[in-house]
DNA sequence: GATTACATTCAAAGCGCTTTGAAAGCTTTT
DNA sequence: AAAAGCTTTCAAAGCGCTTTGAATGTAATC
């Protein structure tokens, strides 16, 4: 069922047809009232594809999804989906993704863009210096940024959570406590919001004129089995750590695991503070010994993202605030105690 | 930049362009050379909505995410998603993910179709006698089923995991060990995977003149919280399983927990058996004491979901097998030892 | 009754692509 | 030299929608 067939069946113009269901006022109530009753009836929807070619509105978000076949599926990733999924609800905007190789993210966003699937699109993990950060200012097209991008200019429209000041205070913390050796359990090395977070570490280190021992840092993929096995190496070395920080959850699943499996007690023998995504998944309170955390919601910032970036496509003139920075909260639970 | 101004620009009709680039072969080969050096000079890319209006492909795949605020991400669709996205890469499709309320998820499919910016489009979470089914049925459109609907004739395509038959013979190793008070932690109940996992325990059961008690049984989302609270509550009660199977590694990772919190010692004092999906995440080999798993790749689903349907699309004469089911790989380790 | 204003409706153009059917330019055959 | 057959190119139509500018009919004003 397509517009030509309803107006002939209703005997009205396209015309008419289109402005009754797109709600302009210079149509007749009753002429209205027949149109919609007509298009619930027969299930009339309008072509997405005609509608974006005549309208240039494609009423959806783009984003490049990394895709590599030994690649883990993040959950925290899709936790942020599920929160863009839900603002995407509110405005009936669908998401288009694009798979691509971890190397060619430019191009397909250049793909993307230039293909008119979709109005606006939104950058993740991003790295330092990042390529994709250039390619989106040049090109005239709505993007909002999730992260930063360490060494570039802050002039794109990002929002991003205040990592290196979370886990800077997370190391106050142990330091307060008395610890001085400190381990960082982080994420893949390349990616700006581990070198924030390594920055936040370094710098409340630095301020009490300690450093951070690269043997004493790891950085890995956010899974389970990568926080155990470097939690164990960590636990085999000569100078093991009395504290360690941790920049996910999940990762803290494998090093708590470790540590027990090492007959050491959690916020007595070795103090952990992990970064909570607020994964449903995996709840840090739910730890046999609570985790003490630095708490943003993932799910929150989809929602946040999703929303500026409809209202930049749906307000082009409104200005929006250029970068947005949530500090994450430090909740404290059984998982932290003093240095032994 | 598009077809009309690179014709201009080398002089050529919007024809011969548009042939250059999709390899017709009715154009000289100079032409053609000299097509495909000024396309990607410039950068061009046909404007996919127009394609689509023109050709009535759109490459690209759909499907209804169900969304509400308080619905955990999960980790499952995730990398079922990942297996996708890889085999979306090697044909150039996009996917498309319209958000729906879980109620609205028909209707939604139907907007989905009608709005022509998918070829196709693929159903999970399914339910009993899923309404879905029939209106999928009903529409002259690609689609393909992950896992099945109980109560629904099987004429539809479909891929799903015998997940029946992977809960007898876990059961059946229960019982084989021992085992009489056997104990169930299920997915959701209104989805087909979870009733057709009961049923196998229910069988298993039956052949040897037990029944699965309701008690013994709980059906809940599949994160770690509701399997640690889940486990305690079965531990607490009177008559204590001897024997556990859960859905997910991930509610096993709850159930664990509870497990070592009330001091049992797994795989002694209480076996236990979880479904694995291969989450990247979370491996059943690395628990502390490795989990006896039924085994079955997501992502590999997700992969062939694609393929199939992405097969259907592009040679819609070729028939294509309907139904498919995998067996699951029942793998041993230390959860699972005689019963106390 | 003629004029003006307003409320409705419509025909047609255009979005950027693919594809049909025709045309033009060559080469080969009669 | 004309006819036939290729190869290569092109103009134009059409996909399903929105939107512009014009036309129609009706009510209000002079």
């Amino acid at each position: 069922m397509n517009l030509k067939q309803l107006s002939e069946r209703l005997g009205l113009s396209q015309t008419t047809i289109s402005r009754a269901l797109n709600g302009y006022p210079e149509v007749n109530e009753d002429t209205r009232r027949r149109v919609m009753a007509a298009a619930t009836e027969t299930g009339y929807r309008p072509n997405r594809a005609a509608r974006r070619l005549a309208t240039g509105k494609a009423g959806s978000l783009g984003l490049v999804m990394p895709v590599s076949s030994g690649m883990a599926s993040d959950i925290h990733f899709a936790e942020f989906q599920a929160g863009l999924a839900e603002e995407c609800l509110n405005h009936e905007f669908h998401f288009v993704i694009v798979p691509a190789q971890p190397n060619a993210e430019a191009q397909a966003i250049r793909a993307l863009v230039s293909s008119g699937s979709v109005d606006g699109y939104y950058l993740a993990y991003m790295r330092e210096n990042d390529p994709r950060l250039e390619m989106a200012k040049s090109l005239p097209f709505p993007f909002i940024v999730h992260g930063r991008s360490l060494g570039a200019e802050e002039n794109y429209p990002y929002l991003d959570v205040d990592n290196e000041g979370a886990f800077r205070q997370a190391t106050q913390l142990l330091l307060d406590l008395g610890h001085r050796k400190i381990a960082l359990l982080n994420g893949p090395e390349d990616l700006d919001f581990a070198q924030r977070r390594r920055l936040g570490v370094e710098k409340a280190l630095a301020a009490a004129d300690l450093a951070l021992d690269p043997k004493m840092t790891s950085h890995t993929w956010m899974t389970d089995h990568n926080g155990h096995a470097e939690m164990v190496r960590l636990l085999g070395s000569a100078e093991r750590p009395t504290a360690v920080l941790c920049a996910s959850t999940v990762l803290a699943l494998g090093a708590v695991r470790a540590i027990q499996q090492a007959g050491l007690r959690l916020g007595k023998d070795i103090s952990l503070i992990a970064h909570d995504d607020e994964l449903m998944l995996l709840k840090p309170e739910n730890f046999t010994v609570p985790l003490t955390t630095t708490r943003s919601s993932l799910r929150e910032a989809g929602r946040r993202i999703a929303q500026r970036l409809i209202a930049a496509i749906e307000e082009p003139e409104t200005p929006s605030p250029l970068g947005e920075i949530w500090q994450a909260e430090l909740i404290i639970r059984a998982s932290t105690g003093p240095a032994p």
